[in-house]
DNA sequence: GGCTTGTTGCAAATGATTTGCATTTGCGTT
DNA sequence: AACGCAAATGCAAATCATTTGCAACAAGCC
């Protein structure tokens, strides 16, 4: 009954094709993740999948978000001093600014900064593979 | 009788004036992380300072790095899928390279990129305090 | 040298995440 | 639609990094 915002992209089809059953927990986890907008927490998903069936446990939400992970349908982000947080793999990369008083997550991406990082490990003599920046910070005093 | 090379700051004194107690284990914790160059994580300062004196809990490593950490006198880095990593707090702020095959920490500081993160954060209305920018990458294959 | 209070070592507690195992379930096959 | 088996699940117990309670101990001050 529950339907979520049309997915972008099809994670329940492309998961099978990739060989990964899919299950009743992880079908509901998935959708979970997919139909959010912000970064939850293995114990806020667990909260939120146990509304749709009480019977999925947290072992299983860790299990699944391991998977997802490895398959590359979701990402994790493990900001400073909390658990992991998850969100679904977007269209396009972007980076986190937390807002230290709220706990909000903000989106942001600069083009300029990920072609620096691109310069200095070029000259480091290495290649990213990937990498983290977050920007932890308050409101800007309006005075 | 073990002398470090020269350390930039005083730990010691600084502490000492914000009426911090120099015991033993502290004095001998100190002197590890302002002689060292490299990112030690608790367990092997533990292991560094069990040379100077067998009788150093791991319990007063962690205690004694949380409280640096709180006189500004070391960082701790959380680098991705690992424990806490300390270093002393240098003089100038940089930001770290991680070899993925290695697991070899390189620093790197780049002007540009601390002044565009000062830039989107403005943007979003917010004044940073810190960040956190780790690049993940491995060796350019010399082909 | 003794006093007061912060500090230590040790063991037990925590919080996040993982894992062993017996039971259940997805899903290709009959 | 029922079978069969490997893969997935729930639960409890195990791990890992870090913290904490508490009695014994030691820094800094008179
Ligand atoms: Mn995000
Ligand atoms: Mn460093
Ligand atoms: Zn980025
Ligand atoms: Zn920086």
């Amino acid at each position: 009954m529950t339907t979520q915002p049309k997915p972008k992209v099809d994670y329940e089809a492309e998961l099978r094709r990739a060989g990964v059953r899919i299950t009743r927990p992880r079908r509901i986890i998935l959708d979970i993740i997919a139909g959010t907008e912000d970064h939850p927490d293995a114990y806020e998903i667990f909260r939120r999948a146990c509304i749709v069936d009480a019977s999925i446990s947290l072992s299983t939400v860790y299990r699944t978000m391991k998977l997802l992970e490895e398959h590359g349908a979701i990402q994790r982000h493990a900001f400073a001093g909390g658990p992991s947080r998850f969100e679904h793999m977007g269209e396009e990369h972007h980076d986190h600014l937390i807002d230290l008083d709220t706990g909000d997550v903000i989106e942001f991406r600069s083009d300029r900064i990920e072609k620096l990082q691109d310069e200095i490990a070029r000259e480091l003599g290495y290649d990213i593979l990937h990498h983290r920046l977050e920007l932890y910070g308050r409101k800007r005093r309006k005075n």
